[in-house]
DNA sequence: GTAGGTCAGAGTGACCCAA
DNA sequence: TTGGGTCACTCTGACCTAC
């Protein structure tokens, strides 16, 4: 595993939620997304936002760590058991491409400048603004956009529901759809209306130069509930006949057009902004079921002194119910593909 | 205790080492210094040392946190047990003074204006410049100085010493010497030249405005060993006749006028320079005493499981040896006096 | 009344294993 | 091969006790 962890910098463990990271990030993403709902239990940066992460200091800043897990592409749908992700595959391929072809034939796309190459530091790019968290040109993680959609889809005529416009401009490349889309939130979103604007065409197929599968027998199961979500419908940013590849996971780029009661402006909007948007649930008052899933990730060693009355309901308990189980397994269960690639490291 | 923690600004739990701290600054305190001498185990600020410490970022970042601990005066010297230390009930006095003067008659001598009040948030006034984290107009702890001042009388005839020309100059108000002066560090400085200017008159009595203590046996045991050390000389930064008050720890006005081998020019130095100056000891191998003196804070806890045998000579004995016990016990004894004061709180 | 010890709690990440 | 569980480990701070 010759990858660098895109989140901090330290040499890659593995693929994880859909970016390669090390351990820790991994553990992070892991423990954080479970108890995010709980949005405000991870302080504010307290550096604008601005904070650089690498392996020293990537626990100093929580919001950092996580604003960049997101920029990177992770997400619970990232990847599944016992098998790689549709556009990783694609994801390594570009990766190939990219050893090859030295991008000496640019600058007519400056879009495509934001990524960096894998083997420099996976810093954010020198951007100082309001928005450096985030991507420039409106570029934002597809898994990133997929929560946003499937949130979209699952929560279309429930009350208080935001209405999505669903209009992304695809750039460039076609996606590889169908393959292990992920399994939706249970719990209502409460947005209030916001439009993006999304193209209609992210179902295509990738070129055939940048397919190479061993198996090619996606999953297709949970269809039905996914709801045709384009969960990994990996769009690159990557101009077929210019091959100057994103080595950090791929990005799906796209416009705003409206976001109503979040901006005034045409600006993009902050990564938190535009995470309580992913979020399924907002408020701060989440189901039983939420919380209990949350506690799974808690600590549970307890009090044993005489304290242990005066703080009672502040103990946790790390019993989960058995159907949280059931469902949460049912819901990502896929069948296992091989799906390895023939890859370098 | 209606006092504010100078370093966070939560609700101080007491005086601690020279300052209103709550329980966590001071913990943090008690923890970092007797582990400082490993300095380099406390990670640079990633902010460029600019980092507002508050009561919810207090814990972000370590160097911002120990750095505003020692700006506010506080040292392990700083006070004692059973007894407050001297300059404490000068410090409670100068309190009162400003809840009935208001500051009107200032702007004479700006030099007075670097502590805020003591119902305002103890923050560092806005400065945000590479010194920041130190005080403006060449203030600075008392207690700082008084450590470099034993550290020149300590080791002035050692090999490899420092030449500290004291030379501070005093500015407006004299200072309450002879109670409780701190036990002197057994080890050996390796400063370079660094030369400080002091001005001499810093055993002055306080002004009567200032005194009010109820019982004023001041101990002077280990006097001796103290080698007349300042370590309680308060100088107020306040003209006497215009009651400006500081209402987190007293500063020593001081000027340095030579600081070889440190600085290069006649700026201040930062304050990793002046604590680095400040330590007993800077090499990074300690003597096995103060090893042993600083394991004595870390975590106690073992390893139970297969991987003992491999880390074993990680594992951590909490055990001090009893001479150690016997000689900090010695150097931290003084007479019990009482100097409780009448305070408001 | 404070310094220092104690220890429950929060968080981290290396390691392991089922899928 | 990865997601999630485990748990040794670190750091924190409220609480307690010695002084
Ligand atoms: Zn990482
Ligand atoms: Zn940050
Ligand atoms: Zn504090
Ligand atoms: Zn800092």
């Amino acid at each position: 595993m010759n990858q660098l962890c895109k989140v901090c910098g330290e040499p890659a463990a593995g693929f994880h939620f859909g970016a390669f990271t090390c351990e820790g990030c991994k553990s992070f993403f892991g423990r954080t997304y479970n108890n995010f709902f709980l949005f405000h239990s991870i302080s504010e940066c307290k550096n604008n936002g601005e904070c650089v992460i690498n392996k020293k200091n990537r626990t100093a800043c929580k919001a950092c760590r996580l604003r960049k897990c997101l920029v990177v592409g992770m997400s619970k749908s990232g990847s599944r058991y016992g098998r790689r992700s549709n556009w990783f595959k694609i994801h390594c391929l570009l990766t190939e491409q990219q050893n090859k072809v030295n991008n000496n034939s640019s600058s007519n796309n400056n879009n495509n400048n934001v990524i960096q190459n894998g083997n420099s530091n996976p810093v954010t790019t020198n951007n100082s603004g309001n928005n450096a968290s985030l991507l420039q040109n409106d570029f934002i993680s597809s898994h990133f956009l997929a929560n946003l959609y499937k949130h979209y889809n699952n929560n279309n005529n429930n009350n208080g529901v935001l209405k999505v416009q669903e209009a992304i401009k695809r750039v460039s490349s076609p996606s590889d759809s169908g393959a292990s889309s992920a399994d939706l939130d249970e719990t209502s979103v409460k947005f209030n209306n916001n439009n993006i604007t999304k193209s209609k065409n992210l179902n295509q197929q990738p070129p055939q130069s940048l397919q190479k599968p061993r198996s090619n027998s996606f999953s297709s199961e949970k269809q039905e509930k996914a709801n045709s979500s384009p969960s990994d419908g990996y769009v690159s940013p990557i101009n077929t006949n210019i091959i100057k590849p994103a080595t950090i996971s791929p990005f799906l780029p796209f416009t705003l057009s409206h976001h109503h009661n979040l901006t005034t402006s045409s600006r993009v909007p902050s990564t938190q902004e535009l995470f309580m948007l992913s979020l399924p649930q907002i408020s701060l008052t989440p189901s039983p079921q939420q919380q209990q899933h949350h506690k799974r990730h808690q600590y549970k060693r307890k009090r044993t002194n005489s304290d242990n009355n005066i703080d009672n309901e502040k103990s946790i308990r790390s019993t989960t119910p058995e159907h949280i189980h059931e469902a949460a397994a049912a819901a990502t269960k896929t069948v296992p593909l091989d799906l390895t690639l023939v890859r370098s490291g």
